[in-house]
DNA sequence: CAGCATCCCCTAAGATACTG
DNA sequence: CAGTATCTTAGGGGATGCTG
């Protein structure tokens, strides 16, 4: 039994899977792979998500310490994201879901080449 | 881009994203990696979750060709659900998952050894 | 720019009861 | 045993406007 905040798991996998149960935190971590960003390129990158959700989710990421926040004191403001050690470790875990994604496209999508995402065009080459 | 079912997707990722953006599809392709299982036997080994979600959670991955269904007409009924190829290619995800969340635990966790889960002490073997 | 503050809505998920 | 059928609720998430 884990003990993590009080809150309590059977088992080590289901740590993971309580983190990032939501609909945002794995797709930030994903974009944050490619190096730390402002607020405003992770709202872009994820064009889908509101300020509002993005600010939160950020937060919570914060606490648990999977991403670091860096605060510039300038006119206007400048925020970086980062990931941690922690926050790093997660690559192979959403490399292996990139992966089983491609295969799955594959099998079961179909596919238009045009308007593809950057990481999807730098993976290809 | 790319579609599945008219859905568009503009990274692989977000198609695995997308389709495990809930709380307990990934769970239960964890416990159907240790074998094929009935019903009641999944509603046991996640125990927190209801009959009626975990109904629904199983039509979603049958329908998304994640996993099998089969049932044997007999009475009482008995219906055994499986993995797919699709379904077992989500092992090194749910792996990384696994490694991870050991990691994260040892770092910000408190535990005990006693009351885990049977995959957890099989792992420790 | 990077956020709060509000207000609002939808739906994933829970609780409970019933059936072939 | 393996589900339906209802009813209900929390909170994740959206839309919009404001501020240091």
């Amino acid at each position: 039994m884990y003990f993590i905040n009080n809150k309590e798991f059977k088992c080590s996998i289901n740590v993971t899977l309580d983190i990032f149960n939501d609909r945002w935190k794995l797709s930030i971590i994903w974009h944050l792979l490619q190096g730390e960003k402002r607020f405003k390129d992770l709202n872009e990158d994820i064009s889908e998500i509101t300020q509002k959700t993005l600010t939160i989710k950020l937060k919570e990421l914060e606490e648990k310490n999977i991403i670091n926040r860096e605060v510039f004191p300038e006119v206007p403001p400048k925020v970086v994201y980062s990931l941690t050690e922690a926050g790093l470790r997660l690559k192979p875990v959403l490399d292996e879901m990139y992966d089983w994604g491609v295969k799955y496209v594959s099998e079961y999508g179909k596919i238009t080449e045009d308007n593809m995402c950057y990481t999807e065009l730098n993976r290809k080459k």
